[in-house]
DNA sequence: ATACGCTACTAAAGCGTTTTAGAAAGCATG
DNA sequence: CATGCTTTCTAAAACGCTTTAGTAGCGTAT
């Protein structure tokens, strides 16, 4: 019950040894060491049920042992697969994960006090890419000695900053790709704002695989969207007037609204109407029809986040940017186009 | 750029007093305090820009700042908005967040242990509600002096842990009253699963409702799923056989799958059968048709777990239980019944 | 015999706070 | 003039660990 938790010295007075020699079998580093002296160390930690005092130790060492996670956006539908990533790298590191939850550019920027205040060892941040994102206070924790690394942020080519990025370009054009695979030549698309570097990139890649493809861009076919439902249910109202027999939607909540919008114009998909999305496939696959999606490897991301900023805390020299593939999972919102007219009232 | 932190001494060297009086303005206690003194103080630390360290403060009061949030079933719809409500009170509160998923019984028990290493303040648990749950380990931190709260955890009566519980009763209530209020008298339930606390209690204001309502109540108008999507599709595939006018879906996974087997049956919602689903709406109040739900308010579950958690912390003695009401969110799934027969090749 | 090296351990300083006990200075009281 | 009371500030111990420098004991080379 009560019993006051066992200290480092009540093990060594169990074990009838030293303090030192305590720490020196706990953290396995002399190893010239009587195999008899470390049993009764061992067997004196099991019986007392001693825990290190973390405090106490990151008094000496300097570190936590704790990584810091900086979410923005709580409402993104990477939020979960992001942070469950993360943590799991981190528990099987011996890392704890301290969470901050960031809605602005200022809340973002007190979330990085809080951790320098913390004293994390290494920070990392989920960010929505935005162009003019300011990256001061991330720089200057770098150069204050926290290892930084940037998911899905949109960093200048010499930012001191390790980062893990998704390839959105190719994913635009694995999604066109699919499109033109099926015979489409008249593919719209509803893309995300021109103000984030996912949007841009994904557009990219969708212009791109026009271009391989021999088809004509028509700027009437693209619309731009900010990622949310309502935005798609919009966009696609607007679109569908142009009779397009294929969409490419940059956004997983997008794409949802573009089927909410296909709905009420009685837009049959996919006999009508083909539609791949953009994102965690986790949103859109449990809608009806289940959507095609271009998957963003977003518990990966996590997962590499730490270990790229653990690495960075032996090596701080060493940055390193990591790119990761996007993948085509195909399901019901995608098929050939059927000749003749297109229908619908629009 | 590389200067030395500063640390408590510098600021008292600084200015010119000694580190028990910085210690005093900072923490505000004293305050029998020269004010000059307090500026000189106040004014050295802004020039030093110091920033307590976290560890010694620790390792003197015994305290973390530091909340502990484990989360069960990361895949689970309420885990973001659970995550976020804690988030943000630990933030308002000044505590730091130390995260840890659980897939099972067993990485919640490492997760406990994680969190009693690394001294968190007090702890908070997100849980399945599973009725033969082993709640041991949380008695035995609670009893450690770490206080525990439980989210959605099916506990006895006399448990010493404080706890935030939905009322799914009166949630399951309410979700058929409004079915029985458009008129329906033939409604069915899929009901979650039997060794979930939450399945059995919406199930049990699913019978309330019924009951009240002088409506007899029909065992194959029931079918028991276990909150998956595909068990929501399996049994309203099997449901429609008995051609109710409305259902009750206590889930919001199963209420999707359901939606995609009405599809399938060329079933329309809500003019053939009207749908209610239950839990965290911004699952569901993306599909087409949006859904009407019964909201779990699970942001303030987590904003309100943390609050217990640190009212816990001033008076041990003090166990407290939040029951938190639920609400009806109508949207397109609902209708009166249509007059006539049922239709639909099921 | 002395110096040396090796093994297996230990003493003690130090990390940066909080907090307890108390000191110095000024002033009123008997 | 001694005493006591306030007010304002300080010295120093303590928290529980890591780590550096070093020692005791003993065998071996010179």
């Amino acid at each position: 019950m009560s019993e006051q938790q066992a200290t480092m010295r009540s093990v060594a007075v169990a074990a009838g040894v030293s303090m030192s020699t305590v720490s020196n079998v706990l953290s396995g580093r002399h190893e010239q060491m009587a195999v008899e002296t470390r049993e009764r160390v061992l067997a004196a930690v099991a019986s007392l049920d001693y825990q290190p005092n973390h405090a106490a130790r990151s008094l000496v060492t300097k570190r936590t042992a704790t990584i810091g996670l900086i979410m923005s956006e709580v409402t993104n539908s990477l939020y979960p697969p992001v942070t469950v990533g993360a943590e799991a790298a981190c528990r099987r590191s011996g890392y704890g994960l301290l969470l901050a939850n960031a809605d602005d550019a200022d809340s973002e920027r007190r979330g990085v006090d809080l951790m320098r205040a913390k004293r994390v060892d290494a920070l990392v941040v989920f960010a929505v890419s935005l162009l003019d994102a300011d990256n001061q206070h991330l720089y200057a924790a770098q150069a204050a000695g926290m290892p930084v690394v940037a998911i899905n942020r949109h960093l200048p080519v010499d930012a001191p900053l390790s980062a893990v990025w998704f390839d959105h370009t190719s994913g635009g054009r694995i999604a066109t790709q699919h499109l033109v695979d099926l015979g489409h030549r008249r593919i719209g698309h509803i893309a995300g704002p021109a103000n984030r570097m996912t949007g841009v990139h994904r557009r990219q890649g969708y212009e791109a695989a026009l271009t391989a493809a021999g088809i004509p861009r028509h700027p009437t076919l693209v619309a731009v969207g900010d990622y949310s439902f309502a935005s798609g249910e919009r966009l696609m109202l607007q679109l569908w007037r142009e009779r397009p027999t294929a969409v490419f939607v940059a956004g997983d909540a997008m794409a949802l609204g573009a089927l909410r919008a296909l709905s009420r114009l009685g837009v049959r998909v996919p006999d009508d109407l083909s539609l791949v999305a953009f994102g965690n496939p986790d949103l859109v696959r449990y809608a009806t029809p289940a959507i095609t999606t271009v998957d963003l490897p977003v518990a990966m991301a996590g997962r590499v986040a730490v270990e790229l900023a653990l690495r960075r805390m032996q090596r701080p020299e060493e940055k390193e940017v990591r790119l990761l593939d996007t993948s085509l999972l195909i399901r019901e919102t995608t098929a050939p186009p059927r000749r003749g007219k297109g229908i619908g009232r629009g």
